[in-house]
DNA sequence: CGGTATCCGCGAGGATACTG
DNA sequence: CAGTATCCTCGCGGATACCG
């Protein structure tokens, strides 16, 4: 690593600031799974009712990879019927102003991507 | 759609906003080709050598989904040897915020990531 | 309730070669 | 220079079944 960071800031092993930050967040549900969690920690199977088109698995898979970055915490408590909850951790919490961009920009603008689609697919016939 | 948005704006058939912009710049190299193509237009080879991991074929595919969602404008100069260059179009630069954040992010917690899965790397030995 | 385990298809994405 | 075209692999992610 001897190369002086070409033009972004060069860290971890990604050429570019943003390579990281899509890493984390990129993940199909990972971003909606945050946004769920800005307000107030969820459990399990009520974050499944809040993500419609997401399988227990998938939900799982992605929770266990933001728990191994850092981003999300789980706590267990020891009782029948079991009862796990997800909350940020304080490293979890930076990404707010992210999400809050994203819902932002989701909410003014998902119906001009749902046109642009339908136009280039209309072009193509 | 007869259903009053449960709980975050629905629209465009994606159940939260958070998921048509993940939608948009989710793939693996948007946001980054969107990152240099914040401040200036740029060629395909200009790219290229930009963003050290992406192969011929996958820059093209992400440049032309950009395209049909009406992100970035490519434009043909008609002359030997080729010239094609990329700019965000008006509506693509609604996304910069984003993408500033995301850089911002990036480079304060980049260190942080690898550190945190070298840990739990670590830990499944 | 909150998960694993297993099987599997499909498409994202890499490698290589060729082209206008 | 800026792409297609083709082939191939790998792992994302769905479906289903079972477990503490």
């Amino acid at each position: 690593m001897e190369k002086h960071a070409a033009d972004c800031g060069t860290q971890g092993g990604y050429s570019c600031p943003v390579e990281a930050t899509i890493d984390i967040i990129g993940g199909k549900w990972k971003s909606v799974i945050l946004f769920h969690l800005i307000d107030e920690k969820k459990r399990f199977n009520e974050l499944r009712r809040l993500i419609p088109g997401v399988t227990q698995r998938m939900l799982t898979l992605q929770l266990r990879e933001l728990e191994r970055d850092g981003i999300v915490h789980r706590e267990i408590y020891k009782q029948v019927p079991p009862k796990v909850e997800y909350r940020l951790t304080a490293f979890g919490e930076t990404l707010i102003p992210i999400i809050h961009q994203m819902m932002n920009w989701g909410m003014s603008y998902a119906a001009k991507i749902s046109e642009a689609r339908n136009r280039s697919a209309a072009e193509k016939l």
